[in-house]
DNA sequence: ATTAACTGCTACAGTGCAGTGACATATAGC
DNA sequence: GCTATATGTCACTGCACTGTAGCAGTTAAT
């Protein structure tokens, strides 16, 4: 699931287990930080299971590491979208695989995105992402999957929370499941009655 | 909106302007601790206009005055809920009545309740405050507002996402409006087809 | 007008965390 | 087994924030 194609290519040699421990790091520090922003390095290092020294030898810094961390979650929700072809596929099959790639985005990368925005970079790849959602958001509704006269931004804004919703909420669900709970609620709420 | 009635009893007959500087730093307070929860009483008295020694001549620790913005958004629930007459009230006339009063909760008292429930008191009141609305969801369904068979908890976990996305979100909609479109959503979404 | 309450300002000690340096130890790959 | 690489540990500085103290100035209520 997480890749370290972000790490700088002088780390590509590194060891299988410095591998590991980078892995761990980035996926528990996602995990302490979505559940409090100001988890100190020290904490993260512990529950990851290395010593805090050893996150500051891969990270120059704490701004780094969480870098790091939003790079990885931008980046798998970037694979998302591609994945869920939603351009060319048919609107509803493109919608479910999206939703269902997204879930699994926010389980492994739970961090909320928002607190990186001030950042130009992070901004643009995000808006970018936005932009291809809200584009696929409006050929459903022009092929009548969703119904037009919402208020504006409605729809956009309530699909990654639907998302978000059941990814924290129903951990029970697969993302397979997951997904048919948000698409049928967006499209009977937002669908054509 | 704000009112000070969570302040001891020995702070009652405090002048018109302490009251005006004591509303100021919660109304404020919640709004900064909602965009960043490690805001320092130093940021949050600069924005209320006041001195930092200020706020503690009123709150004894930073902890104090935590928990009297969290009591001020509970006590602001409680009275939504009751306004509501969720028991009572026609089912679809109490339902938008509830959502179009936690929008205006919402917006006046922005912080995220999750940081405070590790407070035993909190918690229950939060808890109370959820039973009483879980309640009345389960007394739209068996009206036949709600269909039935919908996922362990989803309308439940739904609504107040709901209602937090278009507080936030949606802020050139009145609470009236903000909580057409909520009802609209979750209704079609979630109810009868 | 007088008084009591309230506020602003400066300075201070205590604390926790970020970030760094040096050195000893452990381990994967040869 | 040897070596390079990675990690653990201790010890330190710097910084930002919490919480406190005293004093001078201001303002609401009587």
């Amino acid at each position: 699931m997480a890749d370290t194609s972000h790490v700088p290519a002088t780390l590509g040699a590194v060891r299988a287990d410095a591998a590991r421990n980078l892995e761990a790091v980035l996926t528990t520090g996602a995990r302490m930080l979505a559940a409090d922003p100001a988890a100190s390095i020290a904490s993260i290092a512990a529950e990851a299971g290395v010593d805090r020294r050893t996150v500051y030898r891969r990270f120059a810094s704490r701004e780094e590491l969480l870098a790091a961390i939003y790079e990885s979650r931008l980046e798998a929700i970037e694979r998302a979208i591609e994945d869920a072809r939603l351009r060319e596929a048919p609107v509803a099959v493109a919608l479910h695989r999206y939703v269902e790639n997204i879930i699994a985005v926010n389980r492994t990368w739970p961090v909320d995105l928002a607190r990186m925005l001030a950042d130009d970079a992070v901004r643009a790849r995000r808006d970018a992402s936005s932009r291809e959602v809200d584009a696929f958001l409006r050929r459903a509704t022009d092929q009548g999957l969703l119904r037009s006269g919402l208020p504006e931004g409605w729809a956009s804004a309530l699909l990654p929370q639907l998302m978000h919703l059941v990814s924290r909420q129903m951990p029970q669900l697969s993302p397979a499941q997951a997904a048919d709970v948000v698409v049928d609620t967006l499209l009977r709420g937002l669908g054509t009655s």
